[in-house]
RNA sequence: GCGCCUGUAGCUCAGCUGGAUAGAGCAACUGCCUUCUAAGCAGUGGGUCAGGAGUUCGAAUCUCUUCAGGCGCGCCA
């Protein structure tokens, strides 16, 4: 009905006397029709008048005066009211405000999905945790909100691949391996464990899973690997790592794979268990060895610097970023000839362009944001458009629980998992609290509250509505075996109760617009909550199944569409609506 | 020092490309279960939207500035 409004507008605007194009264009651009916030200002509103007004430098209200007049002679609506500075608020004919209704029961699952993204192609890269440990619940949020986009935007349309980027060719890798090596050895080296290395019980499991497939023989000689490490932390399991891959080469290589494919394997169950999918999980070590002419690493540095943007000095290759608006200039190869992970990611960024994506969002924890300027720069440097790339920054999520907050470090190995999240409050509470604040902002997971019985708990404040109209459909087929094809009593006006639930409900596709728009899975969160609010109202002012007959058929054809908008909206957030608690 | 983010009720937060009297939950106080799920509903009180200036018919929203807080600034990943 909105489109209907719109076309009576831009019939208006073109009648205007004195308006060139250009300002008929951007009046067009500006304007908006929306449904009212509530029934008192009718169903849908528009500030055309205002927006016009500016540009035509006349008074708002006179202008509405008169586009109330053209859309009262259309006979479109209802009624046309002007309101304020220039608002018209108009109420439909009872037909077209409820044809809502029969839409979503008519789309079903379908509803408030859009073409918007047609033809578009997304890749949204997201967690893409070291494969150095389980999940934990810092990783969670990005894996939520990665996730929720995907759906969201799938919804709109547009074609999208998640993708997960593995971080498998650095040091954390090495650093992993020698603590998995430690710890198969660890009799013969007599408890000797490196400061810096990874303390978590996983590395303990994978080293005994090692032990009992591999069943490896005793170390040439395992005190010379020990004997006269260097004091500093980081110097100690560096040169550690060194010895070990000089002296039991061959053993390093299968003890790295094998506990990077464990590491992976547990990410990927967590993941899993998260209701979180990826399309593609991509190698860091894909993209081949400096060495290599031919590899993508080689060819993205050779490009960058066939285009004079990557230069030598004091030993190194450098990047130039500073021309891009960053604060200096980065390094791509060490002066020892090691690429830098920065290398590794201009390269994998010119592979994930040269596979034709429309658009590449990347889903980053915010300590990262320092970064987005040299990585925006070597893609700029690469010939791309830099707004190809859209980075989206995740606030780490901090725990708490019985009032205190629960610390989180991979290395030391104490932290909370994201399984063990799981385990606590459930995959969809867990995804819901992730999801219900912006992203960008600090999130306090109170586990508490996930588990609390009240409105404060807005999970199951949202999911209470969705069992309780499951209750009553399911009373009403047990009763009349097949569900109402249409709603009379609320079509002809005689049954009035269930307006505002429609009108609310009509706001509902333009909500999954804008969370589509702008990444922010949280709008839906909130207006289910206050959909939610809207339904419990109408299910404590009206004793539904005392209804007349007629009435409630209508209801129920309602009510059905309603559990279709909780349905539908939770879905986009990879939650399963409750259908009994 | 530079860059990014934030500041809305006692607390936790919504607030749409600027729009109509600034919203919700919690906490406080009042009511509502012999009837479809009370994990619910209805109501009362509570705000200089951090301060200041500007743009505009109109500013919590945009711009500038001051103050306060968080984060980031490696030839780490």
């Amino acid at each position: 009905m909105i489109g209907s409004l719109n076309d009576e507008i831009d019939i208006f605007l073109s009648s205007l006397t004195g308006l060139e194009e250009s300002s008929f264009n951007q009046i067009k651009e500006r304007y908006s029709s929306t449904v009212t916030d509530d029934l008192s200002k009718g169903h849908l509103t528009t500030n055309v008048c205002m927006i016009a007004a500016s540009q035509l430098k006349k008074n708002p209200k006179e202008l509405a005066d008169k586009l109330q007049r053209k859309l009262i002679d259309s006979r479109k609506f209802e009624k046309v009211e002007t309101a304020g500075p220039g608002f018209i608020n108009i109420t439909l004919k009872r037909e077209d405000f409820i044809s809502t209704i029969d839409n979503i029961n008519l789309q079903s699952s379908n509803f408030g999905s859009s073409n918007h993204g047609k033809d578009q192609s997304i890749q949204i890269e997201f967690v893409s945790a070291n494969p150095t440990g389980p999940l934990h619940v810092g990783h969670g949020r990005g894996a939520a909100y990665g996730d929720a986009i995907g759906r969201i935007l799938k919804s709109s349309g547009y074609k999208v691949q998640k993708e997960y980027y593995i971080n498998d060719a650095g040091r954390q890798i090495d650093i992993l391996t020698a603590s998995v090596f430690i710890r198969i050895y660890e009799e013969g080296l007599k408890g000797y464990f490196p400061k810096n290395a990874y303390k978590g019980s996983y590395i303990s499991d994978i080293a005994k899973l090692f032990k009992e497939k591999h069943k490896p023989g005793n170390l040439i000689d395992s005190r010379i690997l020990i004997k006269d490490l260097p004091q500093d932390e980081e110097k100690e399991i560096d040169e550690l790592i060194l010895r070990i891959k000089n002296k039991e080469n061959k053993l390093w290589i299968k003890i790295k794979s094998f506990a990077l494919s464990k590491v992976l394997q547990t990410i990927r169950t967590d993941l899993e268990n998260f209701n979180v999918s990826f399309d593609n999980w991509f190698s860091e070590s894909s993209l081949g060895d400096l060495n290599a002419n031919d590899s993508k690493i080689s060819l993205a540095i050779k490009s960058l610097k066939n285009k004079g943007l990557a230069y030598e000095e004091n030993g190194a290759i450098w990047l130039n970023t500073i021309d891009s608006g960053d604060d200096k200039n980065r390094v791509l190869i060490r002066d020892d000839g090691r690429a830098t992970y920065f290398a590794s990611d201009v390269a994998y960024h010119k592979d994930k362009i040269d596979r034709g994506f429309n658009k590449l969002i990347n889903v980053w924890g915010a300590d990262h944001h320092g970064y987005i300027k040299r990585i925006e720069a070597s893609i700029k440097g690469l010939g791309f458009d830099k707004e190809k790339l859209d980075v989206q920054l995740v606030q780490f999520a901090n725990l708490y629980k019985d009032g205190n907050k629960v610390k989180m470090s991979t290395r030391s190995g104490e932290f909370f998992s994201l399984s063990d999240l799981i385990n606590e409050i459930g995959t969809d509470a867990a995804r819901f609290y992730y999801l219900s604040k912006q992203a960008d902002q600090h999130l306090d997971f109170d586990l508490n509250l996930a588990k609390a019985d009240s409105k404060e708990n807005m999970f199951y404040y949202i999911q209470y509505a969705h069992a309780r109209i499951c209750s009553l459909l399911t009373k009403y087929i047990n009763e009349n075996s097949s569900m109402p094809k249409m709603a009379t009593a609320v079509a002809n006006g005689s049954y009035k109760n269930c307006d505002k639930l429609i009108h609310e409900m009509s706001k509902y596709p333009n909500v999954v617009s804008r969370a589509s728009s702008s990444l922010q899975p949280h709008l839906i969160i909130f207006y289910l909550k206050d959909f939610a609010h809207f339904f419990h109202s109408f299910y404590n002012d009206n004793q539904v199944l005392t209804e007349s007959k007629e009435n409630i058929e209508a209801i129920i054809y309602c009510l059905n569409a309603a559990k279709i908008i909780l349905s539908n909206g939770l879905g986009l957030l990879g939650i399963k609506p409750i259908e009994k608690m």
